[in-house]
DNA sequence: TCGCAGGTGGTCG
DNA sequence: CGACCACCTGCG
């Protein structure tokens, strides 16, 4: 089943491309496959967007839904209610520099994902790369989740549950190639599934700064995992997660010391405020995806 | 080959 | 309390 749905600024590439999830794969034409909420669907436009029609109204296919599903579900996960246009307006005001990296992944939208898989993904994450992170992500999932139907001819997996991951030992999470994040994960499930998950899924009724200290207290996870469960699962929008490539960028774009990020951080509260998140994922896709040589001068 | 990749925990001074 | 540093593993 189909659903067509008129969208603006609303770009896969920026979306799937910009960090907060390791799911979604690009298809050879261009729409994106993902798991997630335990469903499996694919994204594609419905013309071929060019460079700079993110901030046009287009047509957004969704496959393998129905409009009961897309209101329970996809409709916040998308985040399709908020207005984009406003954030990016906002952020140009308060900075003049933002206004490239803004351009540049324009069509980005915060997903609001599920709050389990954010922090064991997030875990799993540090001191990676990218294609491993996803490896590891499936791998678990294949072996570990909840088989779902088969989706363009490819069996799916749901992440596993808390339950199924406290139940594991360190050493059987070794095997899929998680190194030293085995152990945290294997502890942090434990953690978590002692009152069943309730208190992670009702951190998002806390202030951010509860919620941040609860999160930081769990085993693998500082600021920089806390402040990305924050922002891609429990809508705590001002979360400015603070990683290499942000650290890159905010040395290029705002000459602050790399390695001075209580200044990044203070400099993001008082420039970006209660936006903190949105610039945050504009300036790391902005520093990811375009090579130096690519990129303007900001000087 | 060896350093690096979306950090964190542990240990010093 | 801030500055190191080891750490699994795959990849160029």
């Amino acid at each position: 089943m189909k659903l067509i749905k008129e969208v603006r600024d609303f770009n896969l590439k920026h979306i799937f491309e910009c960090g907060q999830c390791f799911r979604w794969e690009e298809e050879p034409d261009g729409s994106y496959t993902g798991t997630a909420l335990g469903r499996t669907i694919n994204l594609n436009m419905e013309k071929r967007q060019d460079a700079d029609a993110g901030t046009e109204n287009a047509r957004l296919i969704i496959d393998g839904t129905d409009e009961n599903e897309f209101e329970d579900l996809w409709r916040s996960y998308f985040d399709f209610d908020r207005d984009y246009g406003e954030i990016k307006r906002t952020l140009s005001m308060r900075d003049s520099v933002i206004g490239s990296a803004i351009a540049a992944g324009s069509g980005i939208r915060l997903l609001n994902q599920d709050n389990w898989e954010t922090l064991i993904s997030f875990i799993i994450s540090q001191n990676s790369n990218i294609p491993r992170i996803k490896k590891c992500i499936e791998k678990l999932s294949e072996n570990f989740g909840e088989e779902l139907p088969t989706y363009r001819g490819k069996k799916r997996y749901a992440f596993p549950s808390i339950e199924a991951l406290s139940e594991l030992s360190p050493q059987a999470l070794s095997e899929i190639g998680l190194g030293y994040r085995a152990r945290y994960i294997t502890e942090t499930a434990k953690t978590i599934a002692r009152d069943g998950g309730k208190m992670l899924y009702s951190l998002g009724e806390l202030p951010v700064r509860e919620a941040y200290e609860y999160l930081v207290s769990l085993c693998g996870v500082g600021p920089k995992v806390a402040n990305c469960i924050l922002l891609f699962s429990m809508q705590k929008y001002e979360s400015f997660p603070i990683d290499v490539w942000v650290k890159r960028v905010m040395n290029r774009l705002y000459h602050i010391d790399e390695n001075d990020s209580a200044k990044m951080e203070s400099f993001a509260v008082e420039t970006f405020g209660e936006y903190g998140g949105f610039a945050q994922q504009y300036l790391f896709y902005y520093m990811r995806e375009f090579p130096k040589e690519q990129r303007k001068q900001e000087d």
